[in-house]
DNA sequence: GAGTGGTCTAGACCACTGT
DNA sequence: CAGTGGTCTAGACCACTCC
């Protein structure tokens, strides 16, 4: 609110950030918008370049706006948030091991958080056999050097490109190995889930913990998400442990920090009356 | 690994950033160290005042260097990260409700988090009346316009100075006016924590809910977690419901987001053997 | 007052995208 | 090809901190 009287204070490139951003905001630049140039906004702004640069750079953080080198600025759609509910989603998939295959094939993980149905989705997925690092060796609880699978995947809907989350998942390699199918990447996405998998190798899970923090992307994950470099991404480390208390599976999820939400419920104990 | 042949193609300011992370990952940039200024990273990388601040913001979104106005630029401690467990938090601080005071005052909830002492922590709090917006009435589940007692509290170690958490809790005034006490600011930290508040209202907690989401953080914010204003902040929204299934707190935690990991974890229920 | 980071200018060349 | 965003330069003035 910059009365007649009174000046504003602010630097001039946040005050043309501010004003596009309430631009955007009231729909007078509608998502999908091709954004005036840099050097058009300059013209009508009586700013240097440099300036709109820096204001398109607050829009970039904000996610307001997806710069395309070459093609132009394009205002991005709402960023409606996506919501993962693990609490239940872990007993919700525990439960549906026992189901028999016919009713784990009508809905996955996926669904359950989206609505998306199977043919809506895209599926990628990519194995490799790897030594554990030593952080992953403290993570699972075995040497450094240990065989391990890896496991990249994501899902992205068919029409809308950028996936929701990208999973690194990683096993010891002996345990999953008795077990040829675990190991063929093709027969992703597997019916079920990962704790189907562990099923399969005679291994229920008594515990699960999630680990989460934000850091800022790394140059691919920027793309393979659509956000920003400056935009941070949410991570979450998924650590199983089965009922003899060993560590079965490390997962790490990577997800656009500004369209993500995760939502953990505590049932608490009743007081003694 | 840029060999002697073969030309390195990615922009200058990101090979002087890189080069600068190597220093301070290495420790020849010791964390406190004043950094070379602007104009002298500028002459000795033979590249312009603005590509040497192009690669400084870069460090800054790193989170390894702060800027600051008129000083220079210093070389950030190494983030340890503070791990908060709130799945076990919660029904931890219930329990403690019905332990009699004298016990409850020896443990907070901060020091259950980072093991530092009553007296090693400034507390600050303020005590607000709102009215609901249309946002907060549909988590409180009230009418908009509802009165609500807005607490805004944060401690700190007395040495080292910013907060791990900013915290904004919403209630029902009517709720909290059965006990005058509880308007009192100058009562906080109250021990026990708002469980125990809320006890002395006859409400005893049902469930809670977490909802964690990461976003850039706001100019107050970024200057009072004293973060960058280009790294993102987590922020976990607690709804707390009572036994009657009445939503009785709404509270925000905005917490670093590269300095922070929230810790959730899930029992799962045994298959029937 | 000297030195620092924050803002701003008016240019320039580049890689990339469309036609 | 013209137009876009990405990089880069060589200046300038400012607000701020410290001496």
């Amino acid at each position: 609110m910059t009365g007649v009287h009174g000046r504003d204070w602010r630097p001039r490139y946040l005050q043309l950030a501010e004003e596009l951003r309430a631009k955007i905001m009231s729909g007078e630049l509608a998502p999908g918008t091709l954004m005036p140039s840099e050097t058009e906004l300059a013209d009508t702004s009586g700013l240097s370049r440099t300036s709109v640069r820096n204001a398109i750079r607050q829009l970039r953080e904000w996610g307001l706006v997806r710069a395309e080198q070459g093609r132009g600025t394009y205002v991005r759609a709402p960023r409606q948030r996506v919501r993962r509910r693990n609490t239940e989603r872990y007993q919700w998939e525990k439960d549906r091991v026992l189901l028999d295959e016919a009713e784990r094939l009508k809905t996955g993980a996926i669904e359950h958080d989206t609505g998306l149905t199977v043919d809506d989705l895209k599926f990628h997925a990519e194995y490799t056999r790897v030594d554990a690092d030593e952080e992953m060796a403290a993570a699972l609880q075995v040497e450094p050097g240990t065989p391990l699978l890896r496991r990249v995947y994501w899902t992205s809907s068919r029409h809308e490109n950028p996936p929701l989350t990208l999973s690194y998942s990683y096993l010891p390699y002996d345990l999953v190995a008795a077990n040829p199918d675990l190991l063929d990447e093709s027969k992703e996405p597997w019916p079920g889930g990962t704790q189907h998998q562990l099923h399969t190798l005679g291994i229920e899970l008594d515990r699960i913990d999630d680990v989460v923090r934000a850091r800022p992307p790394s140059p691919d994950e920027a793309e393979l998400l659509d956000i920003d470099p400056g935009v941070s991404v949410l991570t979450v480390r998924k650590t199983s442990v089965d009922t003899t208390g060993r560590v079965v599976e490390v997962a790490d999820a990577v997800m656009p920090g500004d369209r993500t939400e995760l939502v953990y419920s505590h049932k608490l104990q009743r007081w003694k009356t």
